[in-house]
RNA sequence: GACCCUAUCGUCUAGCCUGGUCAGGACGCGAGCUUUUCAAGCUUGCAACACGGGUUCAAAUCCCGUUAGGGUCGCCA
């Protein structure tokens, strides 16, 4: 039985680079019908916070990553002593004050087969006696790691490349205590645009600040999945689907630039594809933390309005943006785009719009198309001439859907109040 | 500095293992179609095997080196 991990510390938030770790163990372990063991390494009692932890297990969760053992190394210190003690009674490790330190024996090959890169060997030469325990009494990483990994049965280790050079000192501690060595396989980093590594100044690194942003989770993990594995010339690819053709072997060795315009992108290609009344549902917090919305708003009209936004948006947020016109009560066009877009004083076409579109019965798709092709025809215009200014008066922008939508959407008081401000004398 | 990992369009990648394809797809960018604008959709264009040596009839593919990038050298994880 295939037994992956994914062990965060909770000093920090679930960063991108971890997010992706976590979903290569998740998938590995869905392909191999494996499990998935979720460990927290809070071992240093200085750094880590509760609140990190939550947050960490709030991604995961909202990732779609779902765990099917849960531990945490703070609870779990007895047992790391244990082992310790047993290392120095047989001689293989030795105190030094308070601590335990492993004896690593000198001009020693340690090999081991990476899945992803094949085989790798370093010298002990190069490996210092490694800290077993820390002097206060807590376990150094890789001591606990490798307690930990030994005694959940953890078969695979996935994670990212910075640990290939951890891995002989692990291998040793295996050895010395006589422990299965697992299979190790070692993801390639995720880089910035810049091709340095991903920092905070790289801009959103937390999965939460993705989440905040507007991407959907099914999105993130699909743009996540596809850097350093590829199914073959298919970009959109739901996380279950792509668990039958996931193969750790596939994996890439080299390290990804992390492509913001891609991601807007897949999740612009999700939005799309999303039923309309699960979209709305996404969209309704972001609506009413801007005040756009409250608890008793029209969910048939909201329907209507996300339908029309749906293939025009890349992230939820830019809902906001797009259809900002339909939900705020002080309605402004901001001069620069009156100065561009409303050059033309159109006053007398504007009102005699408002008057004919105010006597309307039903304010809908059909009887407002008439009313305005009738009354460019009676102009003389084209209905280009009109539909344009008509947009940028009733929305404050050059682009969006199509007019008579919008028209029906704003509603009739709306549009007919704002083409009559448009050119106020 | 030492050790380790890596190298295909600007970016993500397929192809590499089992040498022989116009080096394929996607994002982005350009053009066109559609259209009341934009988006979507459809068609289409530009764009890459880091460099140098081998091996071979033939190298993106196998080998060596160079260069470049990345990682690690904590009683952090």
């Amino acid at each position: 039985m295939i037994k992956v991990r994914f062990a965060p510390s909770p000093t920090g938030y679930l960063h991108i680079g971890g997010a992706r770790t976590a979903l290569f163990n998740w998938m590995y372990a869905r392909s191999q019908g494996g499990q998935f063991v979720l460990r927290i390494e809070d071992t240093d009692q200085e750094r880590s916070k509760p609140e990190y932890e939550k947050e960490i297990l709030d991604s995961m969760t909202w990732l779609g990553l779902a765990w099917d053992e849960f531990y945490k190394q703070s609870e779990r210190f007895s047992l790391y002593q244990q082992h310790a003690e047993k290392l120095v009674s047989e001689g293989k490790a030795y105190r030094d004050g308070n601590a335990v330190l492993l004896t690593v024996a000198k001009a020693r090959d340690i090999k081991f087969d990476d899945l992803i890169r094949g085989l790798i060997v370093f010298n002990t030469d190069e490996i210092k006696d490694q800290v077993l325990m820390k002097s206060d009494g807590s376990p150094a990483y890789s001591f606990s790691c490798v307690v930990d990994d030994a005694l959940m049965g953890i078969t695979h280790v996935i994670r990212g490349e910075d640990h290939i050079s951890n891995t002989p000192k692990q291998i040793l501690i295996y050895e010395a205590m006589g422990f299965k060595v697992p299979k190790f396989a070692h993801l390639p980093l995720i880089m910035g645009t810049d091709g340095a590594r991903l920092s905070k100044r790289f801009g959103a690194v937390a999965v939460t600040d993705y989440r905040a942003e507007g991407f959907v989770p099914e999105a993130l993990v699909n743009y996540l999945m596809l850097l350093g594995w590829s199914p073959g010339n298919q970009e959109i690819l739901p996380l279950k689907k792509a668990c039958e053709k996931f193969s750790i072997k596939k994996v890439n060795k080299t390290a990804a630039q992390f492509n913001m315009e891609k991601l807007k992108w897949t999740n612009g290609e999700y939005i799309k594809v999303k039923d309309t009344s699960e979209l709305t549902d996404l969209l309704v917090p972001f609506l009413k933390e801007v005040g756009y919305i409250n608890d008793d708003y029209d969910r048939q009209w909201l329907l209507n309005v996300v339908g029309l936004f749906k293939s025009r948006m890349l992230t939820l947020r830019d809902f906001l943006e797009r259809a900002g016109f339909l939900f705020v009560k002080d309605f402004s066009i901001p001069e620069d785009i009156r100065a561009s877009e409303l050059k033309t004083d159109l006053f007398k076409e504007f009102n005699m719009l408002a008057d004919r579109l105010n006597a309307l019965e039903s304010f809908d798709h059909v009887s407002t198309e008439n009313v305005f092709r009738g009354l460019v025809a009676e102009l003389g215009m084209t209905a280009a001439d009109l539909v344009h200014p008509v947009r940028v008066a009733i929305t404050a922008s050059p682009v969006g859907p199509g007019l008579f939508e919008t028209m029906v959407a704003l509603g009739k008081e709306k549009t007919v109040f704002r083409l009559r401000e448009a050119f106020k004398k």
